[in-house]
DNA sequence: GTCTATATAACGATAGAC
DNA sequence: GTCTATCGTTATATAGAC
């Protein structure tokens, strides 16, 4: 991305966060940045792009910072999660004009644009909390996942809070393991209760919406990995190569067949079939990780 | 309070409710209040008196239901406070476009007087939080009061966004007592732990405010009760009056000596005071009673 | 790509007739 | 108290010179 632009995300997301988004104009972002008035219509067409351009941007840094020690650190699956947990408070920290900007304004509705996206970020963040619980405390909170998920999420959010908005000193480094050593408390409160408060009925939209996705997402590529088999089998490989490059489309298969695939795993492969260095490779893996990067990621 | 100006209040709530503060106008308030835009004026003197107005009448009419059952309702501490939690999430339903409102813009920070107001009620709503919590889980947690009001304060916001904002039908005669089992959870896997996150120190803005409130409040009253005392002594009174008047103003001293003095007490006190029909005594206590209102509610 | 100048609309708030 | 008319300001966004 281009320096200026930013530069303007940037400004814009320091006075989004101090007064709003409704509040800060076009004028403040544009002397913020060094610009005059009319020129940030030079990299964004308006006010709502920029909005779009900064969910969009900060949220992907977010999730990658997190995804980043998915796969690298081996560890058992409680204290990776509190790893995780702490790199995220930490990552929120450290853009903590974003943070608040979402703490301020919980939705800018007006646009729809905007309003689906914030709706599609948060369906993923419920389905990626309840997938880290569910592999944390197994299948004996399956049916409270979501109210699990819920009161996870509130506390996060209210800490985070006092840290942000109120300026408040909490130790970082122990707020993880803290909110985790409370979610002890609260699971093992919860097996004797029969029905859980939120069901899958309910948070049909959420659920759904994640599956739809990622279904939609796994369909598709099975379909190219298919196409791009049949091509691999049609060409002048190398035997040792074409073996080597069928596994690697093989496991990129049995990766999708898991519940919650790993995008690291698939992009690895991604890398590792890029190095045969074949132009009709490059370009079958450049169609499926566009779908992998505006599905799943 | 006027008709027409509870219709604009009701009305200028909805649309806050529905689009923000800031996306609604004079113009469009007026309009939803069937007015020309000018005759808003006629009501209030701005838009932010309107938006204060509008946090003061809902907030009081909060307490109030809540504080309606503090004597009412004679219940192990625990019950209480499930049925007040039940009471309150109610409200908040029956006044959804109010919370709606909150839960959306965290702050409207511009205008100062707005900010400091919103400030109050947060030191306001934890405090009451956390004398609760201690009526019902003792000395024990005195230590995390603050971490476990913070965590409560969280799971029921985040509950609150998804059956207002999200419109999702939870079950809310379950929604307290499920809550408060799960603070149950939390602060039985609490007490091993030896520093809280949250400390008074930390937090001493909020613990504060309300300790300087209410002292203040205190010791106001209290000078006003001596004057009270010097002036009944000094008039002609029955013997028994006297002797009753005086126990009363003995009995709200009393009251206000404790560490969460009841207000209801207070007021009773004042109902049976203006009994008398003595018009020195309505004086008197209209002084106090302003001071309790502006101070301790 | 940058700027000045401007278009156009909406905003909060006021004046004054009725 | 209600309205119409309008003020002064600010907003987003564009036109066009350099």
């Amino acid at each position: 991305m281009n320096d200026k632009k930013k530069k303007i995300i940037q400004s814009a997301l320091k006075l989004f966060g101090e007064k709003g988004y409704h509040s800060s104009s076009i004028q403040e972002i544009s002397e913020a940045s060094g610009l005059a008035k009319s020129s940030f219509y030079n990299y964004f067409q308006s006010k709502e792009e920029l909005m779009i351009t900064i969910i969009k941007y900060y949220y992907e840094l977010l999730v990658d910072r997190v995804n980043s020690i998915e796969e690298i650190v081996d560890l058992p699956t409680r204290e990776k999660f509190c790893q995780q947990l702490t790199i995220q408070i930490k990552e929120f920290i450290k853009h903590k004009d974003f943070i608040q900007m979402q703490l301020r304004e919980q939705s800018i509705d007006e646009n729809d644009e905007i309003h689906k996206l914030l709706f599609k970020l948060r369906a993923e963040s419920i389905h990626w909390y309840s997938m880290q619980l569910k592999a944390i405390y197994g299948d004996k909170i399956s049916d409270h996942l979501l109210d699990c998920t819920t009161m996870l999420n509130g506390i996060i959010k209210e800490y985070m809070f006092y840290i942000i908005v109120d300026k408040i000193d909490i130790d970082t480094n122990r707020l993880a393991s803290f909110i985790l050593d409370r979610m002890d408390g609260i699971i093992s409160s919860i097996t004797s209760i029969d029905k859980p408060l939120l069901d899958t009925d309910l948070m049909a939209n959420f659920i759904n919406y994640k599956l739809n996705t990622l279904e939609n997402a796994k369909s598709l590529i099975s379909t190219e990995i298919k196409e791009f088999k049949r091509i691999i089998d049609a060409s002048n490989f190398s035997k040792l190569d074409h073996e080597k490059v069928m596994s690697s489309l093989e496991a990129i298969e049995d990766e999708l067949a898991n519940d919650n695939p790993k995008i690291v795993v698939i992009q690895g492969l991604f890398l590792y079939l890029k190095s045969f260095n074949k132009p009709i490779i490059d370009e079958m893996i450049s169609r499926i990780d566009q779908i992998v990067k505006s599905r799943l990621t």
